[in-house]
DNA sequence: AAATAATACATAAGAGTTTGATGTATTGAA
DNA sequence: TTCAATACATCAAACTCTTATGTATTATTT
């Protein structure tokens, strides 16, 4: 099963923000493929929303990048800025949280009328 | 907590069928009303956002609809077809199957250099 | 009695994001 | 040498939500 858009949507940031505060430095291309590893091909990121996502998150000073060559090709890594590992903390919470409050939601019975 | 809108967005129609799944039919307030309880007030949706959503599963043959009168106010009630039905369950499905890729990626320790 | 809050529907402009396509270029494998 | 993989990135069109607004009834408070 490969998962509705809709529901990546809305966790991309958290997922990014989570990879970089568990490896120090990431390039686009490595978080698309260690997503896809990690999740065993269910959630597959598109670099159209990856890109932008990581431009965001720069544009909010949560990342810095630095910039490294391999052979001739330019390979751009993000790390999260201090600002950005409180972020990452913040939203694996809230994700948590959301879990649990869907839990709520999805495990209830009929109720009476 | 109120949780981010970014997280909602993603679950909104999953929310929507599995409520109409246990309570056979609801009305568009209602079910805003039922979620924020559930949820503690963490899950709040807006209207601007739900009413869109009916009328989109509705459209795409999910819901069927009834109108009721109380007094001279106007109440639109909310049913699951059988299409409906077996959405339900999928998109039920597919959220806890999600949780679990999420987990995969969130409980990671750093990997190995 | 009047004002406010709650109930209940709904739309619409603007904002924000993603999809899917496209583009460039290097490196490795067949 | 050709194809696949690596690696960056942008862009128009599509989609969805936010925020505000609108209408109207009923219940509650002052």
């Amino acid at each position: 099963m490969i998962f509705s858009s809709e529901l990546i949507k809305g966790t991309l940031k958290t997922i990014v923000l989570k990879l970089l505060a568990d490896n120090k430095k990431m390039y686009g291309y490595e978080i698309t493929q260690t997503v896809k590893e990690l999740t065993k091909d269910r959630i597959q990121l598109t670099e159209g929303a990856l890109y932008p996502t990581l431009h965001a998150l720069e544009a909010d000073g949560l990342l810095t990048t630095e910039v490294e060559y391999i052979g001739k090709r330019v390979r751009k890594y993000y790390s999260l800025s201090p600002k950005g590992k409180s972020k990452a903390k913040e939203r694996v919470n809230e994700f948590t949280e959301f879990v649990e409050a869907m839990q709520s939601l999805l495990d209830i019975k009929p109720r009476l009328a």
